[in-house]
Formats: structure tokens, C-alpha cells, sequence
DNA sequence: GCCGATTTGTCCGTATGTATC
DNA sequence: CGATACATACGGACAAATCGG
């Protein structure tokens, strides 16, 4: 899969952070040492390794180096710095997952709908409510709508699974771009439905557009999260 | 101050994105037409490229152009995809600001506060507490710890203005990488005390670790927001 | 403090591949 | 098929930061 060269160093060095075979505070081999390991231009390295330190694994040193600033983490945890789906995050961290959709409706979108999610008044989409078990635990109410005319065929047997897969294998549509925004809100009547709140009176939501490889806006995702079970994790860089 | 020749190009093109110049779904000037206009290699003009698809600004598109996808957003909201302190935000928002120390102290870590921040044992530390106001309202109870050997020299005053001004500016300490944890917690009496909650019972908490350009992390920060004037951005590429 | 070796940062020119139109 | 546009890769040059002698 990956055929680009940069690309296979990158993975074998993450894989190699992430086995701690280069340790935390370590620095990584030179780049002119990496360059005869992986047989390619120093351009190659830099740019396997400059991906490495957008994803918060490395951090480089003017004239020392490349340290490692890699700490495995313990919990549960949401997108380090990617998309990712729901059923994705769970098979990495080895849980049971079950989806439940609760709605399944096709939507023209009116003015109202058109401004919330930034579809064009007037377009024909898919309208879906899912609730997502993490270990029989009711954890997150997701709406999601999708562009009828990019996303041609969706059922309710598809939402029920991974609507990503079905996206990327069956239509083979690449997707690229997701421009995300995360809110507390007070909890509605239907989050009360749906999930276990305890006590809590608001949720984590996360309300997301994404973009296909035609830089189309052909998703608008909101994701209601249980405030207890929920982690997102981010690494940044300073803009000088 | 950007004196690399891809930056200034970056930081043109954002203008234009940003003043609509280069309008929403249009495409930028190919490469090789920028190669002429800002007289330089294509490499570097796609470096710059690349560093606004990174911030969700572009979106390239193979064999046909690079598309904007950049739209202007309303709400005040914090930190789109960097590091930005609270006052830098405030100042882009064009808001009235206020700093509230609450605490301002000197600890030494011990076993428990290391396991929660990621300083050593030992560590020699400030710990300040402060509370901050947008246009009078108590919105974010801050909770700083630096490492004192990094960050010398740190007093009650530097803490209610800017301690990032302090250090860039003062120390000429480079902030580079920071990794932020986003969670949702339940309010405490601190909380409660500091911060008017109207009855929301929890808050937004970003917790953060912050390493400078010796890649030594010298700050630990949590961050609890009152929920209804917290807003998080980001934007994510898949990864293939 | 200076000098040289090492290491990362920036930039250029060029070649080739691949997707779009 | 050819022209255009982005993607990957190479090699070379010089700058800037770091470190040791």
C-alpha cells in the first residue's frame, strides 16, 4: 500500500518509536546516517521525519538533531491528529463495539439545515442518528449527513456498520480533508434518550465537514459524546 | 521577522485566502505560475502550499489545482490547529482582557504530581493559578506549573500579563511542540468558586504539555473552560 | 574565544511519475 | 494523445546552530 518511499520510512521509524527502540529523549540517527540505512536523498528523510513531528512523535534540534518526544499512552483514546472512525479507534483499543441507527431518512436541505452545515440550500441528502455502544455502554449520538449525489446508495444496513469502509472500499472515494470543531453543550431530551448521561448535564460535541479527494463537502458529522469516555488528542507546533 | 523565503509566501497566500481574494471552492495559481510570480523554486512554493493544507486553508488536488477551502468563521474561538495564548486569541478577537493570580507559588514534585504532569520527581516548579476574563466574565481557571530551571526567574506580576510574552520575548525561549489532551470533567468547588457556571456542572479541560527548543517539555497546563464560550478547532488529513 | 566537524534548515534545478482535462 | 498540474525523488549548495578541542 504504501508505495511512496517516504512513506515506508516514516512507518518504520513510528514503528520503531512506538516499540521504543528509540526511546523517549533519545535523539534518532543523523540524517546522512539515515540516508545510507534507507538508501535514498536526505529530502526523503526530511520528509518522512517532518511527518513524524507533525504526529507529535519527534521534535528536531537545530544542529543536535532529532529527539524522541514519544510517551505511549494508557487510555482510551480518540484521533491522535487524524480522522479516523468510530469502529477504527475501538479495534485499535481491542473493544466491542455495537451501533444502533435510530433514524434513517433522505432530506432536501432548507435554509436552516443549508447554514448549520454548510451544504448548498437545496441539496439532496442522507439524514442518519446513530448511537454507538462501546462495550455495551451507550457512549455517543452521532447525526450525520451526507450528500446524496457523492454518496450514491447508502442504506440502513450500511450505517449499521462503518459507513467510512463502505465509502472508501465500495465506492472507492478518497477522503481527504476534515475541519472539526469541539463545543460543550447542555444535554437535549434526545441525548437523554439515547445515552447513560449519570448526571452529567452536557455533552462533548464534536461537529465536523469533510472533504473528498474533488474537495467537496460531502459529509457534515455531529458527534454528542458522553462526557465521561471522552478524550481527544491534538499536537501542535508554534508558527513563529 | 520571516525571514525563510517559503513563509512569506505562506503568509501571503493566507491573506489572500483570508480577504477572500483567492475566494472559498476556487482554485490557487498553478505551481508553476507562482514559480514566476514570487520568483522561486517549486519546491518552495510547495512547501508553503503545504503548510496551508496542514492548517485546513487548501486542499490540493492531483492533476487539477489547489483548491480553497478555507471559510471565515464567526464565532471567537481558540486556536486554530497551533499554540496561541490566551491573550494572542483575545487580541485577534479584538477583546477586552483581564488576568486574576489567584496563586502564585513554589513546589518541588513529588511522586503523585509527577505522575500527572510528566515532570521528574523532584522537579523544582512554579505553580500558578490564575483565573481569566474576556469582557468581564470569568471564563478559564488556568493551572500553570513550569519547570523553574527553564523558566527562571517568574514572578506574580509576569503572571498576570503574559508568561509566553516572557519567555519568547525576555528569555528568547523558542516554544515548539506542545501535545494537548481535550477532556470534559465535572465542576469543582474551585471550579465553582472562580468561575460563574450558571448551572452547567461541568466544564471543558485541555490539559498540555509544552516542549521548548531543546525539546526539554517546561511547562504542564491545564486549562478548565466554562462551557458555553469554549470553542476548539482543528483540522485532520487522513493518513492512506 | 576561535575553528572545524557535525547536524539540521532552506533553497534550487531537474527528472520522472501520475492524474486530469 | 498531448498539455497541464500535482507528487515523488534525487543531488547539490549554502546557511545556521551545536559541540568539542
Amino acid at each position: 500500500m504504501p508505495k511512496a518511499k517516504f512513506e515506508t520510512i516514516y512507518k518504520d521509524l513510528k514503528k520503531k518509536i512506538e516499540s521504543q527502540e528509540y526511546p523517549y529523549q533519545e535523539l534518532l540517527p543523523s540524517e546522512n546516517t539515515m540516508v545510507t540505512i534507507y538508501d535514498c536523498s536526505r529530502n526523503t528523510i526530511r520528509r518522512a521525519v517532518s511527518e513524524l513531528a507533525e504526529q507529535g512523535y519527534v521534535q528536531s534540534l537545530h544542529g543536535k538533531g532529532v529527539r524522541v518526544i514519544y510517551q505511549p499512552v494508557d487510555q482510551a483514546s480518540f484521533t491522535i491528529g487524524g480522522i479516523e472512525s468510530f469502529k477504527e479507534s475501538a479495534v485499535r483499543n481491542h473493544k466491542r463495539t455495537r451501533t444502533d441507527v435510530v433514524r434513517f431518512a433522505e432530506i432536501t436541505a432548507d435554509e436552516r439545515v443549508a447554514a448549520n452545515t454548510g451544504f448548498p440550500v437545496m441539496s439532496e441528502l442522507y439524514y442518519i442518528q446513530r448511537v454507538r455502544y462501546l462495550e455495551d455502554k451507550a457512549l455517543i449520538l452521532d447525526i450525520n449527513m451526507f450528500l446524496k449525489s457523492e454518496v450514491p446508495g447508502l442504506t440502513k444496513e450500511i450505517a449499521g456498520n462503518s459507513i467510512y469502509e463502505y465509502i472508501e472500499n465500495e465506492l472507492g472515494m478518497a477522503i481527504v480533508t476534515s475541519k472539526r470543531k469541539m463545543t460543550v453543550e447542555r444535554a437535549t431530551e434526545i441525548d437523554e434518550k439515547y445515552l447513560e448521561l449519570n448526571d452529567y448535564n452536557c455533552l462533548a460535541v464534536i461537529t465536523g465537514q469533510t472533504y473528498n479527494a474533488d474537495g467537496i463537502m460531502f459529509e457534515y458529522t455531529q458527534s454528542r459524546h458522553r462526557p465521561d469516555y471522552f478524550c481527544f488528542q491534538d499536537t501542535a507546533t508554534r508558527k513563529r
